[in-house]
DNA sequence: GTTTTCTTGCGATTCGTTTGCATTTACATT
DNA sequence: AATGTAAATGCAAACGAATCGCAAGAAAAC
């Protein structure tokens, strides 16, 4: 199975969307636009300059992705910066690793991982999610 | 081998906070003895409580935990809520499994998860870190 | 096209955290 | 014990990320 293109990507992020009860307005198409076209999840300030600041205000971009978290159509991570970052949750779960020096940002999806959260299901818990980020120096950083 | 009593613990990581070059100072005394006493992380604010306003201003709680956290005496833990919590970072490594509904904090220290940073050293990466946080909706919340 | 409901812009506001600066304290040195 | 000095503190002001109130604007429903 060949990976979507990114205007494939692009309309059935639209259609997800569609089928929540958000309306389609014009700063939340630039919004998963954007995020299509660009790898690593983004702060909603890179957000907002990456559709350009007149598309619509910084604080209708923290409206926007809160809301299109809400309707799982984005996913919020954490790299304990103080600043929450988003990302399309329709790709596959994965995790990140950042080089403390460089900032460049990895996709971690071993297939090992996957089975992490039953650590947590025998102590009957439900709904259980995780977030996993690793963090190091990346050889050329060395 | 017995776990160490509270004195013990606080003996010991006052011992640790005199190798270090900080200086041993009432705040930072009294928020070594309240992370030795209490479990769970906890925010500047909480552990500020918890000493007692008096023992000095919140400012200082948080330059403390700053400091104590570079001298690798505390660790930050982070739960995507917008604040940073500390524990010793004595403790053997461990996660957190938080409760979304009531936010009760169990520990998590699985034998099988101390190995998951060897997914990421093969790339070649180099003092690695990982953190790890599990959320769920506990039996009691149910 | 009109109504209803959601969304936005803009400014003000909150909240966690940090900082500047004068003062105080811990600790080393005499 | 008195002194010197570098580090730590209190207090208030400043900060940055995120949120909110409200009036105006736009989408979807009728």
């Amino acid at each position: 199975m060949k990976s979507a293109s990114s205007t494939d990507k692009l309309e059935e992020v639209l259609g997800e969307l569609k089928k929540s009860r958000l309306k389609l307005t014009k700063p939340r198409k630039a919004i998963l636009l954007a995020l299509v076209q660009n790898h690593g999840p983004f702060t909603a300030e890179e957000i907002h300059k990456i559709i350009s600041k007149k598309v619509c205000d910084l604080a209708t971009v923290y409206r926007c992705v809160a809301s299109l978290e809400e309707a799982e159509i984005l996913r919020r991570v954490e790299f304990g910066d103080d600043s929450s970052r988003y990302e399309l949750a329709h790709d596959t779960h994965h995790h990140h690793l950042i080089c403390t020096r460089c900032k460049r940002v990895e996709i971690v999806d071993e297939p090992e991982l996957e089975e992490i959260d039953r650590f947590v299901k025998k102590r009957g818990y439900s709904n259980i999610t995780h977030s996993l980020e690793f963090f190091g120096i990346c050889p050329d950083c060395l």
